[in-house]
DNA sequence: GGTGCAGTTCACGCGGTCTTGAACTATATG
DNA sequence: CATATAGTTCAAGACCGCGTGAACTGCACC
């Protein structure tokens, strides 16, 4: 399994095949990790091991490959690409001579996530306060409702926005601490 | 995590007539609000409703009313207080002459969830650290993984330990925080 | 136009999670 | 001891999200 004749002359470089269609075993368990972890945070497991191999291997990578290393679908391979080049953690490059598109990893994986939770969190912030804001017109309407309960519900409420602040919080030192070692996953010294 | 997208509370209250017990409009909207939230930590929707209905009544409630009021199963119900009781966000009270338990809903429902919440990832990131460990080990053990590559590699722990430093930040200052209301939710102070 | 390959879209099935409902245990009461 | 009611457990099934694979589009080159 050697020859390929879709990696001509960019990879011939590199000779030691280790990617005829399973990944090294170490590269698996970090991929893997990874994807634990991205699932963890909501994502989806896949989108998190696409990433990490191609961070973990540094050059671009094509769909078919991805596609080969990581065994999955055509179709899933497209539209994991699709999403996560949408929230900007992988960039598309167009191959010299290879009619390919590649896709190389970004290193700002962390801003990525701290991105879209901070987004959807904000939405879903919206909707309970709009919801709890619903209640208690409601409960107010009613008017049969004892004072007590009201009093509660509002409670609730004061409770869901310091929820909202201390989540908002830690968005943002999340990206603060993270942000530091940005450059620690950036390729410092490109000495290949 | 998987349901960030929930149909709005609001309409859902409003569908079905009122063929459940007795549980107002105003409530099942409050209460769906919450068990929203509680579905986004990652716990059980109708754990988070259960708690809302006993925190919003203040009185405590026997398991049938509870069945009832949220149109869960007598099993469903019986699991749930299990769990709420032993994180310790419900309280088992025996009542007077009736000879079945009641529950009330205790205060610290936030203290509960940044505790379990704390457990689980600690856990997590225990096996992930230990995962990248080992992939690291089996990349220098098999010897023909270029450098930049293992480099890589370790970029990738330190980038997992500086987020793991960054969940347990949040998990603190989210404690100190809503902690801060804790006096809030009880039985004191009617408006915020 | 035709062939081949890269990439996209989407209905379906699989797998995992939550809930149900019934069988079971426990406890009280006459 | 028989009966009733409260509470627990668990297999079966409902439910839901994800990935698959096939059909489709688009593009390039012959």
């Amino acid at each position: 399994m050697k020859g390929y004749l879709w990696t001509s002359g960019l990879e011939a470089a590199r000779g030691e095949g280790s990617s005829n269609g399973h990944l090294a075993p170490w590269e698996a368990i970090a991929i893997d990790a990874v994807g634990n972890v991205i699932e963890f945070w909501g994502f989806k497991r896949n989108q998190g091991r696409v990433w990490a191999l191609l961070y973990l291997r540094g050059e671009p990578l094509t769909a078919g490959e991805l596609e080969r290393e990581l065994e999955l679908s055509k179709g899933g391979v497209s539209m994991l690409l699709r999403d996560l080049e949408r929230w900007g953690v992988i960039r598309r490059v167009r191959s010299p001579q290879d009619s390919a598109w590649r896709y190389a990893a970004e290193t700002d994986l962390i801003r990525m996530v701290s991105h879209v939770i901070e987004e959807r969190e904000a939405g879903f912030i919206e909707r309970i306060r709009a919801d709890l804001a619903e209640a208690h017109r409601l409960a107010m309407a009613t008017g049969s409702v004892p004072r007590e309960h009201l009093a509660r519900l509002e409670k609730m409420a004061t409770l869901a926005e310091h929820v909202e602040r201390a989540l908002r919080l830690f968005i943002k030192t999340a990206r603060l601490d993270v942000g530091g070692i940005l450059g620690a996953l950036r390729e410092d010294s490109p000495r290949s």
